[in-house]
DNA sequence: TAACCGATTCACT
DNA sequence: GTGAATCGGTTAT
């Protein structure tokens, strides 16, 4: 697989996150500590957007401590703590006030270097790869990313965290569906704002049915 | 400051 | 398939 250094274009991130996630598969995630640097693909997420999604932690222009970074114009990070015990990392975009992010889902290693690093990281028995990183959480425990990164640029290579240019995801065999664990959005659980790479190991879960995401 | 609960994961049956 | 673990964020008192 082509390892790719360049940034991700600084507009990337004034797309609203429903046009952002579909964008943002197969795209790099490259993750810097001093034992060195971890780079995967994007291979699911999940569209959090606006102040009318019943999803999102913004819902209702919920401005919070938590939420703040949400409002800002994208290119950062959005790192939360789930169920007492996971993070979450979630890619902030569009302008300033609108609040916008896409959860990334799973991602997988892009050499076996990177898929051993993450292995070790997780601490567990990997019996398949989604349990690498295939899931918000375990990607996080992967890549070692934790509220520390809150609000770090993702727009800037070298950094902690940051983007990178994968490949075309127009060329992707892409699946929509809804979200995972929304139940309380009430109409806004059944949209389909949550995309994945088709027949990819590495993502979380896959639906019985799958429809096909065909870009508009 | 108290109560409620979640954009999840894992061990166990 | 089921349920426990676990605690910061949010809201109400």
């Amino acid at each position: 697989m082509n390892i790719n250094n360049q940034p991700l274009p600084r507009t990337f991130y004034e797309y609203p996150a429903l046009e952002a996630a579909p964008r943002l598969l197969g795209q790099h995630l490259i993750r810097r500590t001093e034992a060195g640097d971890i780079a995967c693909r994007i291979v699911e997420t999940e569209s959090y957007g606006g102040i009318e999604d019943k999803g999102s932690h913004a819902y209702g222009g919920r401005r919070t401590a938590r939420t703040e970074i949400m409002f800002n114009s994208g290119g950062a990070a959005y790192v939360y703590l789930i169920y007492g015990m996971h993070y979450c990392l979630n890619v902030v975009t569009a302008e300033q006030d609108n609040p916008q992010a896409v959860l990334i889902r799973a991602v997988e290693p892009l050499t076996l270097h990177d898929a051993e690093c993450m292995a070790a990281n997780r601490k567990l028995k990997i019996k398949k790869p989604s349990d690498l990183s295939g899931g918000p959480g375990k990607l996080c425990r992967a890549l070692r990313i934790d509220k520390s990164l809150n609000g770090s640029p993702l727009s800037a290579p070298g950094g902690a965290l940051w983007l990178a240019q994968g490949e075309d995801p127009l060329g992707l065999n892409i699946i929509q569906s809804p979200r995972i664990n929304i139940q309380y959005a009430e109409e806004y659980a059944y949209k389909l704002w949550r995309f994945y790479i088709k027949d990819n190991p590495y993502v979380s879960i896959k639906d019985k049915v799958e429809q096909v995401f065909t870009w508009t």
